[in-house]
DNA sequence: GCACGTTTGGCAACCGATTGACAGATGGAT
DNA sequence: ATCCATCTGTCAATCGGTTGCCAAACGTGC
């Protein structure tokens, strides 16, 4: 009857990952099947050159043996890089997320990093308790279509690197697209179509790219002397359009450039249901070209942004600020224009005015 | 000249995160704020009660004053919990996916857990490639549009608790909706119509579901001695809907249902663009009522599937089985049928046969 | 054959948590 | 006042890698 017989217990700790499965092998499996130190396997995977060339093929292949991977929370603790990235988005409902997170997941695939999507709906207060939560697990963050203030934002560029897209802020690096040749393109089409008199759809009333887009719209059509109206703010969804369908048509304008397509379709369907004819009775725009907005009837003329470039830019250049270690902008960036372009998609919500 | 000096750099190892930056605070700065011992913060932190109230308010306040968080990754290691789990879709272009994202996403959240999203695109080789990159950093997956073999989806199930969206595989937990309300309904209304002879646009080749809805349509078409044909196999887009429009029209028959809404939507507008009718001189019904679906004109008649539930319900799903450490699917399970239910919901696209 | 420079691989500390075992403190009963 | 059961907090090992430092092995030129 001995008391003491604990010793013999070397694994006590061990995660137990779930019963009835070998537990992942390591590189002290690698080692000990290859009859060297675990440093050295170590080094063989992930410092090529390193180690002479018989030793890392006879390592590799003791690794291939076993199926061995690299675990990233081990690896991680030491380097403190986790090859992770964090999408942090405001309203997951927002379709022009999807097309953002398709070109950011193969960019940051195609370096060997991970996405990791975290939705804070709501509110400001819990969209900082998102980031901040996710903040320990990725080594960068990209805020989407974010509800933060400035001053939060700033706040988050300090625990971690962090890229907005949509969005401008001092001593943030931002992706943004460039708003004029898009503008400029509709504005011109409608004025040719005879339009004299325009409305803008205003988004959220908080929204730093809503009023982006009104003022890049208003300068153009002083410009080209056409009258326009701010009509709003009103919700950024179908809804929002709909609701909007009174104060359009008590405006008077025979064409409407909405904040995004889910405002333009939301205002489209609420015309047609109201008897007007588009583009007979209004011309509608809408911006972004959402997947589905070539579905109405009329198919939807709309300033295309690029969303999925936006999403592999902010990732991009994550990546190069990571690369840098820099916590930082981008060097002397924050005056540079981006070179994303908009473009008018001519569809079939445009016609002549007064048709 | 000392010689020997290097024994005082105690942090020698230390990950340098990034220039300029504090590192983040760990258990030990509060240990030492509060004047206790590391391990007792790391229980007043995660086991509430096994300490002292006294002593836990003060390592509280402590954390507070920090503003420390908990290191996912180091908490990983010693518990082999990564709170984390991983989405694999084959393609994330699917709209279907984006859904199925929005149920999981919050699900996920709900309990803490952490979604990866990753995207293998291509062949069933890269997909396999991509899961097995993706595990050692999740504690469980699920498989959204997978395009691998049965024998290869049991093969990643030994790896980490899985869960499989949309297709049935013996020893393996899936979540598949109920096709039967939503099939039935479609074709009693479509035989209520007058719709003798209908088509079925048939999917990718391979696909499960492509072939499960196949199956439940010709089931009950027989039931009601209606004749339906398949059509295709098509790829499950835009379009894939086009492309089958000739033989659509060849077959003559009056009523088609597409495998998924982006056929549904491609024969529509091809229909449409040959001078078709809809639902005049054909109706068309979808499969899964994605985002967009109603944009149509006519809006698309569509049999719903609850993609944000399924996606819901797979999460929940797996977080049962992790909480039971189990690696195998949930109890009885296999043979049990799901409560996710399809419904018919009819828009513009389908009317009166011959009309 | 020897001295010397370069590889190569091993040792051990470390990343930031968790946890079993244990000792000291506390309090109640006798 | 003494003893014992319970509660509380500390010690130290551990998870799976990474890496600075060092010594042994190696090759080379003279």
């Amino acid at each position: 009857m001995t008391e003491i017989d604990s010793s013999q217990d070397t694994r006590s700790g061990a995660p137990a990952r779930s019963r009835s499965s070998k537990p992942a092998p390591t590189i002290y499996d690698i080692a000990e099947l290859a009859g060297v130190n675990p440093s050295t396997v170590s080094r063989a995977l992930s410092k090529p050159g390193r180690i002479s060339a018989k030793t890392e093929k006879l390592i590799q292949d003791a690794a291939k043996t076993l199926n061995y991977r690299v675990n990233p929370m081990a690896r991680a603790l030491p380097t403190g890089r986790t090859m992770t990235l964090g999408l942090i988005i405001a309203d997951i409902t927002n379709p022009m997320f999807f097309d953002v997170v398709r070109g950011a997941e193969r960019a940051a695939r195609e370096s060997g990093y991970t996405l990791i999507i975290a939705e804070s709906q709501e509110s400001g207060e819990r969209e900082a308790a998102t980031a901040e939560r996710v903040a320990p697990s990725v080594d960068g963050m990209i805020l989407v279509t974010t509800r933060l203030a400035d001053e939060q934002i700033a706040d988050l560029a300090e625990l971690r690197p962090l890229v907005v897209i949509n969005r401008r802020i001092d001593g943030v690096d931002a992706i943004v697209p460039d708003l004029e040749p898009g503008i400029d393109q509709a504005l011109t089409h409608l004025a040719e179509l005879g339009h004299r008199s325009i409305g803008y759809l205003y988004g959220p009333s908080g929204s730093w790219m809503s009023s982006a887009r009104w003022e890049a719209l208003l300068a153009k059509s002083v410009e080209l002397g056409m009258s326009i109206v701010e009509i709003g703010p009103g919700i950024p969804t179908l809804e929002g359009g709909r609701a909007s369908m009174t104060r359009v048509a008590a405006s008077g304008v025979s064409a409407v450039v909405a904040y995004n397509d889910l405002m333009a379709i939301g205002l489209l369907r609420a015309a047609q249901e109201k008897g007007l004819r588009v583009p007979g009775d209004l011309s509608i725009v809408g911006f972004d070209d959402i997947f589905g907005s070539d579905f109405t009837s009329p198919p939807l003329s709309t300033i295309r942004t690029p969303l999925a470039l936006i999403g592999t830019l902010a990732v991009r250049r994550m990546l190069e600020r990571i690369a840098a270690d820099d916590r930082r902008p981008a060097h002397g960036s924050r005056g540079k224009a981006p070179a994303i372009s908009t473009e008018l998609v001519v569809r079939g919500s445009t016609g002549p005015a007064g048709a």
